[in-house]
RNA sequence: GGGCGGGUGGUGAAAUGGUAGACACGCCAGUUUUAGGAACUGGUGCCGCAAGGCAUGGAGGUUCAAGUCCUCUCCCGCCCACCA
């Protein structure tokens, strides 16, 4: 009786046995060249892994593999970006430690990722609550501050009277606190702010270096939002406008207010000369531009609208002016500053004090990290203030510089700063001197491929874009572009086609599948479900095909032969593996995965149509499956005799000779439709079809003794006639 | 309003301008001396007994040939959004 696949067995078996080889280990010298695939590390959150998450996991595994294959020392590593909300809210709620919850859920994260096979380098690991991490992180914006780039703002931030506290944006549903539905009120409150703003140019001219989908440069260029135009005084407003030239047709100003109401002053239009009203309105952006705009109904439809509504003239039928004629030109960006505090518990400290005496005061380098201290309560203080203000102990210090009576900066830093240099800690993740030492940054960086969500093309991307940039300005990261290439996967959503989401009780728990089915199937289903970028509905029912497929790859060991090869028999066998081979890898470069599953499967089929297999083309077919099914290709390999690993065998190459059939069955169009069909052979040429074709009985069938018009022959694709 | 995707069988989907529906799910029939399916074989776009005809949201166009290119139009999804 042949062993059975028994996908449990073999899967815990390799996993371990990986885990002592060092196999997927990255080193950081090597002859060979290197290769760095990244992953968007995940937030742990408490409702663990859902069949979403692998998805682009083993998209990237599948990559990282093959470059393996092919000969490159490659990197694949993983961590927690487990600073945040939901943690933090979780302790406000249950007031258990955010470190425990922490640790409890990154552990069921690893567990769940690592029964999925995937060939993260684990020894790599890291983790942004780590304070061996966020010391680098504060060091990092110590550096901000150095260089001017870190400084301190008066800023309106959300604020709930009810729960008295600051919001994330995040938390701001509709204008109301998220949580009690109160409407949210804008307070003033000093913030850090980082000056993105001085890159804004860079981030945008840069974008025309790096292999992002054209979507994705898009989304940044208009968050940039970079536009020329003037600056004009109306008296003593000024106003911001991109088309200067179109002054004459301007008959009255708008200023940013709340409600839109005439002000009761008029200014003067320096290119008519004319008195014209000022007034207020809600359309007018304060924070763009310089919050006042000249309005031309004739060209602006909102301004249009406005005039119509309060009867304000409208100057059809002006004369163009010239672009500086009445003011200066000037370049404005819709890309703000970014805000750096949060009024919060779980996210880094800034590593600030503050001395009556000598004022801002970077902690000094020695004394990092400034360590998040314990508190009872995670709930935001009465003022608005970080639950920190409330640790007397931990906020009343010494200044560094005159020793005198101070207190700490209680802000923390916001959810996006562990993620905007996460990929240049797993280049030196232990390095306890620097954040990454430049040889090791030399030899990784820049990542060759970077792959996540849509919903991280604008902010993520785009801050950690500007802090490589900054780091690169001063000369501790070796390239200015972080990722050379940017790919983005599509959701997966519960079988209705909703998001999963907990609160709607459809989430897909992974362990499931695994159980029923084997990590091997979960991974080619995840595959061959449909196109990777796009987002998708989950289908259990589905599950059973690639399960069938590895079944039978399973049970044709059983008819392993060493003798002549099907590429041996004929010229037919020969271009199948040679196609095959070709389709897939290629289909892997471009994450064609469900057409690579499909192939390979249309290879398995014919394989399995055979009386006996041979022993070379199973094993190139296992090899080509390895990355999509690792533990299931390996146990066949070591059962085929192999001592050592399938994964670390060669990825095959075609020979581009060999793809081609020697015969060919041609379709034979009559006026657009099909209606016979030939085969011919690699040699015959043009004439020689043509006379067999207007030879066939079929063809004379639906001629009816005509002569045709045109016979045109497409080699190696169809015969057209035209009658 | 702007930007980007999409619309192909019962379902997920394939298809350098060259035989539309590969591959897979489901379904149907049969096989495996009972049952079961995460087993096997065959069938399966629609209409038609057949010959054949009709089919890629809709309407036109270019072409020997269009899911694919062009024009118009309808619908769906996502992201951004009074950014002058």
């Amino acid at each position: 009786m042949a062993k059975e696949y028994n996908p449990k067995e073999i899967e815990g078996k390799w996993q371990k046995e990986w885990e002592k080889s060092l196999i997927y280990r990255a080193l950081d010298s090597s002859k060979k060249p290197k290769y760095y695939a990244l992953i968007e590390f995940p937030y742990p959150s408490g409702d663990g892994l859902h069949v979403g998450h692998p998805r682009p996991y083993i998209g990237i595994d599948i990559i990282a593999r093959k470059k393996r294959m092919e000969g490159f020392n490659v990197l694949y590593p993983i961590g927690w970006d487990a600073f945040g909300l939901p943690t933090e809210n979780y302790a406000i709620k249950t007031g258990k430690d955010p470190r425990i919850v922490t640790k409890e859920n990154s552990d069921t994260f690893r567990r769940q990722i690592q029964s999925l096979g995937i060939s993260f380098d684990w020894s790599r690991e890291i983790n942004t609550t780590d304070p061996k991490y966020y010391k680098w992180t504060q060091w990092l914006f110590l550096k901000f501050l150095e260089k001017g780039l870190a400084y301190k703002a008066k800023m309106a931030i959300n604020w709930c009277p009810k729960d008295k506290i600051g919001l994330a944006n995040e938390e701001v549903v509709d204008g109301a606190c998220e949580r009690c539905g109160t409407p949210v009120e804008q307070k003033e409150k000093e913030q850090w702010m980082l000056a993105i703003t001085k890159y804004a140019d860079r981030l945008l001219d840069d974008l025309d270096t790096v292999d992002y989908p054209e979507r994705v440069k898009t989304q940044q260029r208009n968050w940039i939002g970079k536009s020329e135009g003037a600056l004009i005084k109306f008296d003593d407003i000024e106003i911001f406008t991109t088309r200067p030239d179109t002054i004459f047709g301007a008959t009255f100003i708008v200023i940013s207010g709340k409600e839109d109401r005439f002000t009761g002053r008029y200014v003067t239009n320096p290119a008519t000369k004319e008195k014209i009203p000022v007034w207020e309105a809600e359309y007018v952006m304060s924070d763009y531009g310089t919050g006042a705009i000249m309005a031309v109904p004739a060209h602006d439809e909102r301004d249009m609208e406005f005039a119509k509504k309060f009867s304000l003239p409208i100057v059809e039928n002006y004369t163009p002016a010239g672009f500086e004629d009445y003011g200066k030109k000037v370049i404005k960006y819709k890309l703000r500053d970014w805000v750096f505090s949060r009024q919060r518990y779980w996210g880094e400290p800034i590593p600030i004090v503050h001395c009556d005496k000598c004022g801002v005061v970077p902690v000094p380098e020695k004394d990092l990290p400034v360590l998040l201290p314990e508190v009872k309560n995670y709930q935001p203080t009465d003022t608005g203030e970080s639950p920190l203000a409330a640790i007397e102990e931990w906020a009343n210090t010494t200044c560094p510089k005159c020793g005198g009576k101070a207190k700490r900066e209680t802000d923390t830093m916001p959810n996006w700063a562990g993620s905007s240099w996460y990929f240049l800690r797993y280049c030196d993740h232990e390095n306890d001197k620097e954040f990454a030492s430049m040889d090791n940054l030399k030899y990784w960086m820049p990542v060759d491929w970077y792959n996540g969500g849509m919903e991280h093309t604008v902010l993520h991307l785009l801050y950690s874009r500007f802090w490589n940039k900054f780091l690169y300005d001063l000369k501790l990261v070796p390239t200015s572009e972080p990722y050379k290439k940017r790919t983005s996967h599509g959701l997966i959503l519960a079988e209705g086609g909703e998001k999963m989401s907990k609160s709607k009780g459809n989430v897909v728990n992974p362990d499931a599948i695994v159980e029923r089915f084997g990590a091997d199937t979960l991974r080619l289903y995840e595959m061959f479900m449909g196109p990777f970028e796009q987002a998708i509905a989950w289908n259990e029912e589905s599950l059973v095909g690639p399960r069938r497929f590895l079944e039978r790859v399973w049970k044709l060991k059983d008819k392993i032969y060493q003798g002549k090869a099907l590429e041996d028999t004929d010229y037919q066998g020969l271009a199948l593996v040679h196609q095959t081979i070709k389709k897939v890898s290629l289909d892997i470069e471009s994450m064609g995965f469900n057409t690579a599953v499909s192939t390979l499967m249309i290879f398995t089929n014919t394989l399995d149509k055979q009386e006996k297999v041979s022993q070379k083309e199973f094993e190139t077919l296992l090899i080509l499956l390895a990355p999509f099914a690792p533990h299931i290709t390996e146990e066949l390999w070591e059962i085929l005799g192999h001592k050592d690993s399938i994964h670390l065998q060669k990825w095959p190459v075609y020979d581009p000779q060999k793809i081609e059939k020697d015969e060919i069955t041609l379709a034979i169009q009559i006026d657009g439709k099909v209606r016979a069909s030939l085969t011919v052979s690699r040699g015959q040429s043009e004439d020689e079809i043509k006379t067999a074709v207007l030879a066939m009985s079929e063809v004379k069938k639906w001629l009816g003794g005509k002569e045709p018009k045109r016979v045109i022959v497409v080699p190696r694709k169809i015969i057209s006639i035209v009658t």
